[in-house]
DNA sequence: TCCAAAATTAAACAAGTGTTTAATTATTTT
DNA sequence: AAAATAATTAAACACTTGTTTAATTTTGGA
């Protein structure tokens, strides 16, 4: 039982990169089997069904997503600044992870599994860092545009996640090579830093 | 010969369908060819194989997605307009489709042929509009601010698509139902068009 | 050392996959 | 109306799929 957890986990290693690069019906089994170097059998051995595993995978996915936005709500800065560091860190997060929010986005489009899968449990952790008090302040103080929460994430979210998702289409209409495409990432950085934080602070204007 | 164009037209439909909600590997031939009414050799038949079929629902996509564009770039109005123009089409077209951000992106990264598609034809499409010179010139003068036009689009993308496409996960993370999730767009979609036009166009910072 | 439990495999299973072939029906042309 | 072409189908092909069964090897404790 020595490496018992290892095999294990070799195999949650090997299906989640297979997973995230061609999604839950563009590979098999024995692709993910293949390249931990063992028998298909052994697989559903420790996880009982491709979609068991998939569901796994999925959720770990989303709990790291959350993992990192939790880590920075809850350090003790400014709004602004918290602002700035989970968009820093989200960017590069997703530069190494680039199949990341692609894998999530149909991840939860797809029905590998009878049951829609619970999130609800997310909201709970977000909570407890205290960022919506925090923000919630801010709003009844004039430091903090007044919108809902929910369009706050969505702005946030949509604005480090989709740039990494539309490689292939952004830089297949523009003609630009890997390069570039990292060059246009770095600058967009700091525009959505920018964007984000005057739209939301616009009191507290001056640049950094 | 008379209905010829039309089973053609109606298998293309369908696989459009099918393929938007399921993806490449998420569906068969055989299930394109039962909701048309047909048997899968006639599929074969116009379209010699699923990866052709695929590829040509993507290539119409896409330049579905360059045409709304187009639509309003080729207008006569001012730069604010037209952000405000094609952020509400974006917003109907995709509540419309809300399938379409997630099929395109998706479809890009799906191996399902061996040559690259060339997108490189969308540029020119976009340049005859003279949105590129509008931005130019409106930069030139200071009115609006100084951002390489593939950020600018990156931002309208991000801003128009990602709430769309992640509405599994922001209503299961924040526990909202159908119509509530509706009522969510509805509000961003203001959000964006006042971000944006913040953002880009500084100096006319009145509200409309 | 021996034995039971765990880990791992080869092989098979039944169903589904994209694609093709050969035949049949419908339509157009002559 | 006959011949030729196009549209459509049933059936088969070869291969892949997820999953299971039964057997074998490895391992940990008595």
């Amino acid at each position: 039982m020595i490496n018992n957890l290892s095999t294990e986990e070799k195999i949650k290693d090997a299906a989640r990169k297979v997973f995230m690069t061609k999604g839950f019906s563009g590979c098999t089994t024995r692709e993910i089997a293949k390249s931990v170097g063992i028998n298909v059998a052994l697989l559903n051995y420790y996880f009982r069904s491709k979609g068991k595993l998939f569901e796994l995978i999925l959720e770990a996915a989303l709990s790291d997503l959350i993992d990192g936005m939790v880590e920075v709500f809850h350090q003790d800065m400014s709004l602004e600044d918290k602002t700035r560091l989970i968009i820093d860190k989200e960017f590069e997060f997703l530069k190494k992870y680039p199949e990341f929010p692609l894998f999530i986005h149909a991840g939860l489009n797809q029905e590998s599994s009878d049951t829609e899968m619970d999130l609800s449990s997310f909201l709970g952790r977000l909570y407890k860092t205290g960022i919506f008090e925090q923000c919630e302040k801010a709003q009844a103080e004039g430091k903090m545009r007044k919108v809902n929460m929910i369009n706050v994430t969505l702005l946030f979210m949509s604005n480090c996640h989709f740039p990494i998702m539309s490689k292939k289409l952004v830089s297949g209409i523009y003609q630009i090579d890997e390069a570039e495409h990292e060059n246009l990432l770095i600058a967009h950085q700091e525009i959505v830093k920018e964007m984000l934080i005057n739209y939301l602070f616009p009191n507290t204007n001056q640049h950094v």
